[in-house]
Formats: structure tokens, sequence, C-alpha cells
DNA sequence: TGTTTTCTTGATTGACGAGTCAATAAAAAC
DNA sequence: GTTTTTATTGACTCGTCAATCAAGAAAACA
């Protein structure tokens, strides 16, 4: 029965499931048969489309990214004004999507693959370069000289933030975490008033 | 050669042996073959005096954890006043012994792991209760009611600021990492004066 | 001296899992 | 209607590794 075109399905479905299991295990200890159960194939065919296993996890990754570009861009869509833009991203940061146990799960297993893995590391570069230039660049008219600084402050905290949200066991507060970093940013701001916005 | 007490000296260098391999690999997939070859013994002693692999780990980090400890105690003996007591902690979660890079691995994956384990779990939540109780202690003279709300802000930076370190691969600068949450807690405190100290 | 306790390991078992391959099946192309 | 392409899998190989065990060797003890 195969119908053509199968390939982006399966590639999709695959990925989803990668995630799921990784959200379900807590680990990156997950067998290639696990993922492809649940996505309703072999394991043979997850290794027929993606190759070796590290590319299933760097595929799921790459997806989250993606996820999460795509909300960054939506929420810089409504905002007006440089403080407005920041706080897009930091909203962004903790979309429900993102937010997601498995994601978070996720998230915490790509800083570890990222210590080995050069092509981790390299995705987990871009994410972070890509995310302290636009704070950077809506925090320069801010703060100045100061912005580089004050954007390391905002990745860092977002990261710890996010971090401990995968030991929590109440139901995740995505407001108490977005209004903590919010909270820095106008700290930051009331500082060094440079200009309104 | 069987000289008696050798127990502690086993278990001290396989505890060693395991942050180093971890840091070596970045991750837990570590054998157990590897940590003993490192400490100079044959993998069944390890068994011997640990049981299973997973307690060879915590008894790892509970090591990390109890250098952690003394390091806050010791930093807390020389300072005078709330804020100076809240800087000692946040000097110590940056010491030197901390902040070498298998010991930053290490925590890493413990926060993996505490997603899985139970014991791993039960002994974050020791650490972090700790941390908070000590910081919520010093910052409500300072601050008040926001004194919760302010030491989950120091938390969540001072890991945030931690794990990122995992991934740079120029030389760790400590002090950079220090000023960067004490700015933080200066920000706070100017907020709300509520008493100088 | 003989026995028990502590320390130690080589060898083995048993399980599990990544990746490969040959084979099947159906659609599409010719 | 034959051939090629795409989709799919069961079965198999080859490693690896956690955990166990029986056995040896030296101190302590009786």
């Amino acid at each position: 029965m195969p119908k053509l075109g199968m390939e982006p399905i399966r590639r999709a479905a695959l990925i989803k499931a990668t995630i799921a299991e990784i959200g379900r295990a807590g680990s990156l200890d997950v067998t290639v048969s696990q993922i492809a159960r649940r996505a309703g194939v072999s394991s043979a065919l997850a290794h027929h489309y993606f190759g070796a296993k590290e590319q299933i996890f760097l595929a799921a990754m790459r997806h989250i990214l993606t996820v999460f570009g795509a909300q960054v861009r939506t929420e810089l869509r409504g905002a007006r004004g440089h403080r407005s833009r920041i706080e897009a991203i930091i909203t962004a940061s903790f979309d429900a999507e993102n937010f997601r146990p498995a994601v978070i799960a996720a998230w915490l297993n790509f800083y570890v693959q990222a210590q080995t893995s050069k092509d981790a590391r390299r995705l987990l570069r871009v994410y972070q370069k890509r995310l302290r230039s636009n704070l950077t660049h809506d925090l320069r008219p801010l703060v100045g000289g100061r912005a580089e600084r004050v954007a390391d402050g905002i990745g860092a905290l977002i990261d710890g933030v996010y971090i401990r949200q995968a030991l929590k066991d109440a139901p995740l507060r995505r407001d108490g975490a977005i209004a903590l970093v919010r909270d820095y940013l106008a700290l930051e701001l009331e500082t060094t008033p440079l200009a309104t916005a």
C-alpha cells in the first residue's frame, strides 16, 4: 500500500513521537523501536529516513527550534516599540507549545547532547546567538552600552526559569515565569532610562 | 594484599572517577568499567561497594552537594549583614570547585536524572529548598514580602548562568558569572530599600 | 594453626539495542 | 505488461554492558 509522498508524513510523525518519548523517559535513553512504535512504523523505517539515531534527535530539536522561531515572529508582529519587542521575545520563550513537559525535557537533554555532539552544539549556538542578537538590538536604544550585559542576563534567566520547570510537579505556570523575567527587564530599564519606548 | 579500611578510600576514588568520567563524556553514558578503570579497580569492586550504577551517580552528586554546602558555610562565616550573606551564597555557587567543567557536566546530567530517578529528584529538592530558604531568610529584612520572589529570581539566574557555562569553550569566567547575579541583587535592593545592611 | 573476615578480580551471563539487509508490495513509468 | 521507484518490514548481526559469582589472597582473630 505504498502511497507516494509518505516521507514528509513519516518524518513528521517520527519527530513528534521522538519528542513524546523523550518526555516520557525524561532522557535520551529512548530506543529507536520505542519511537517507531509510537509513530506507528517499524524501527527499520526510522533508520531508513533518518539514518542514525542522533539524526532523529537533531531533527526533533530542529523542529522545536523552528516552532519557537515562528512563535517569536508571531509575537513580534504585534509588538510596538523596543520594550514591547523584548517582552514579546520573553513571552514567546514561554509559549504554551514550548512549555509542554516533553518539550522542556527535550531542551534539557539537548543541552546535555550539545556537550558531545558537534551538530547539537552548532544548533544550540545558532539559537543562542539569534536570541542574543534579537535582545541586544532592542536593548541598545534602551540601555545603551549595557545592552549585551542585560541580554545575557535575560537569556540566562530564561534558561534558568525554563529548566527549573522540569522539576516542578505542580501544573506549570507560564504567567509566573513570564512575570519573573519581565520584572527583571523592568528593573534594568528603570535603572537606565535612556529613552522611552 | 587486603589492607583493612579500604572501603572509604575506594568509595572516594570511585566518586572522583565518576565525576571525571562524566566530565569527559559530557553525559551519563559512562560505563561502570570506565569509572572503575580510572579509579584503578575492577568494575566488580565498584558494584561491590555501590550496588547498582545509579547509586554511584547519586553518591557522586551527593558529594558535589556536600562540597558545595561546605563552601557556602565557609563563605557565610566571613559575611557581615544580610546583603553580604546573600552575596556569599552567590559566590559559593560559582566557587572554583563547583565551576570545574566536569562538575558542571555532572550538574547538568543531574537535572536530567532528576526527571526519572526518585532519589535524584529528592536530592535536588533538598538542595533547591535549602538554597531558597537561605536566600529568603536574608532577603526578608531587605525586600520584605518580595523575598520569595527575589529568591526565585536569584536561584533561577544562578542555574541559568551556571548551565550556560557548559557550552562556552572559552575558559570559564567565574567573576563574570558572580558579577551578573550580584548586579541583579543590587537592582532588586535599590528598588525596595527597606533597610540598610 | 586454623578459621573467619575483608578485599579483590576474571570470567560469565543475560539482556538489550543500533544498524543492516534481503525481501515484499504496490504504485508509477515506460 | 514489464520495469523501475518508493515504502515498508521481519529477521539477523554484532556489540556492549550491567550485574553476578565463585574463587583467591591476605590480614585479623581465636
